[in-house]
DNA sequence: GTGCGTGCAAATGTTTTGCATTAGT
DNA sequence: ACTAATGCAAAACATTTGCACGCAC
């Protein structure tokens, strides 16, 4: 998953779809995220994009992950404070949080379920259900 | 809940008993928190307790609530980018998250059933599970 | 007096804002 | 040329660190 052969102009093409003007920035932000299956930092997006010289500043990249998730291109997944990552999986999952070493793991839609929900409160309705599973290293032999 | 005759002895016993050794400033902290049931961020909890004139620091606040967490007086609660709640309701629960307005609801552990667990990675065990659901105002009518 | 525990000023890290610049018509 | 969209420097905000002070022995 996300290894599947992307390239600037896939991501391009990717982004127009969503209704996001393409402008170099955000084709550079979209191919760091994109082409990487992992959980990345905003931080470290940006040392993706400007690894061989300065492309975009930090600002830019905060604005453009925001614009990414409010299309739907990114998934902000919060745990810690002040940290947060962006999952460039979209679709319905849940995630393994390691404490000790603030690692993010995929948990496919299918291998978790919920079968009781409470009453929702009036005049609202669901936009997600996020589970977070948080592990510790065994501490019992 | 939570309203239940909270007072600074009160707070004192509770924090001595946690193994948390009492000073002023955390049982005014522990007071504030305590004392309102609601889900307050470190920002409002400073203001509480400084109502009247500067009792703690920023600082004070924050490694206060870092310590009650750790002996488990108070719950960190992350929902947004640069936003944590503490909730003084340590028992096993989980929460409604009302997008549009940023608050928190409980909902008690009982109203909420999973009824599948993914599989563990292996020498990990779980230290907590949490569901949030993230809520909006219906667009329906 | 020594050493540990505590609180906070300052440092660090994260995110947002406001505006100068660019791109589109 | 006018207007809207974009990127980023600087500002605002959140959190952590390091050290000076006070208290217990």
């Amino acid at each position: 998953m996300g290894n599947d052969d992307w390239n600037k102009q896939r991501v391009l093409e990717v982004l127009r779809e969503a209704g996001v003007n393409p402008t170099s920035q955000r084709v550079e932000i979209g191919y760091a995220l994109f082409s990487s299956c992992a959980h990345l930092s905003a931080e470290e997006i940006m040392q993706r994009v400007n690894a061989d010289y300065p492309v975009v500043s930090k600002a830019t990249v905060y604005n453009t992950l925001g614009l990414f998730a409010d299309h739907s291109l990114v998934r902000e997944v919060i745990v810690e404070p002040g940290k947060v990552f962006y999952d460039p999986n979209v679709s319905l999952h849940h995630h393994f949080y390691y404490v000790d070493s603030g690692e993010l793991l995929d948990i496919p839609a299918s291998a978790l379920q919920i079968d009781k929900l409470p009453d929702l409160p009036l005049e609202t309705e669901v936009e997600r259900v996020e589970v977070v599973i948080r592990l510790r290293r065994c501490t019992a032999h």
